[in-house]
DNA sequence: TTCCTTGCAAACGATTTGCATTGGA
DNA sequence: TCCAATGCAAATCGTTTGCAAGGAA
């Protein structure tokens, strides 16, 4: 998908709740677009340069969450992380830097995903519990912490 | 391994350390053997009805984080919950659930976790990173909730 | 006695909210 | 025009810390 096609996917989804696809939150998801894994409040206020108050970047992940467009990323001490949802984004996996807590997407390829979802589905139907989704996380030391 | 046994080998490890095994840090462990999912400070606080302050209680989890007795859960927004390391409650998978952010232990038998670290194994020789542990987090509804 | 540990309260960082103002359809 | 959205500051929530008192070796 592509970069304007994604804005148009999300102007919809918000105007569908009678919301706008204001410059705070184009500003959110554009960041998101192009970063290479989830990212927090403050490191999007770090990367608009402190042009968008903390509380409006709140605010707009709020927003955004609650009309499904972006999800927050478990996996985080202390602070939520936010990636768009997978419908915008596709099914990935996360690797989570121990020592420094920078977290990169993975992609994962059909064979394997096909065997997570088997064992998701297969461990499920054994307990009162309904899978969603699920999310493997892969902690390790990134290349600048080795 | 028994309760008592594990309450021993945490006693060594802590020794090892010149720590000491005192009631707040026995009261933590004891409520996550009993436990059948990692908890957070305040919901130890609730289960301790208030007897142990929410202070020693944090104090005690960074003690037993720092050697090695507990692992924290990285997961829902905001606050993190602890566990018992695996070298003393062995591998396994959590359910998440994402209304009550209830969070409950699940066994993986060996054959789908073989393919997890295939996976895991996999996925990290393409790239420069270099995996220590993996968590599988599914997401879903609890009983409760659904 | 010595030093680890605790309890209380104050300090902190991340996130949320009240309220008056701004801005987009 | 009208109501959603913003900006600022104050409030909240989870967590950490300083310091004096308590407790085990």
């Amino acid at each position: 998908m592509t970069s304007k096609s994604l804005h148009g996917e999300i102007e919809n989804r918000l105007v569908e709740h009678e919301l706008r696809y204001t410059s705070a939150r184009k500003s959110v998801v554009a960041a998101l677009i192009t970063s290479d894994g989830p990212l927090s409040a403050s490191e999007l206020h770090d990367e608009f340069g402190g042009s968008v108050p903390l509380s409006s970047i709140y605010r707009s992940l709020v927003v955004l969450e609650e009309t499904g467009i972006l999800a927050p990323h478990l996996g985080t001490k202390g602070l939520t992380r936010y990636e768009l949802a997978e419908w915008l984004r596709g099914h990935h996996h996360h690797f989570v830097c121990i020592d420094c807590g920078a977290v990169e997407d993975v992609a994962v390829d059909d064979t394997h995903e096909r065997s997570v979802d088997a064992m998701v589905n297969e461990i499920s139907s054994r307990v009162a519990f309904t899978p969603i989704n699920h999310a493997l996380e892969i902690e390790g030391r990134c290349a600048r912490c080795a």
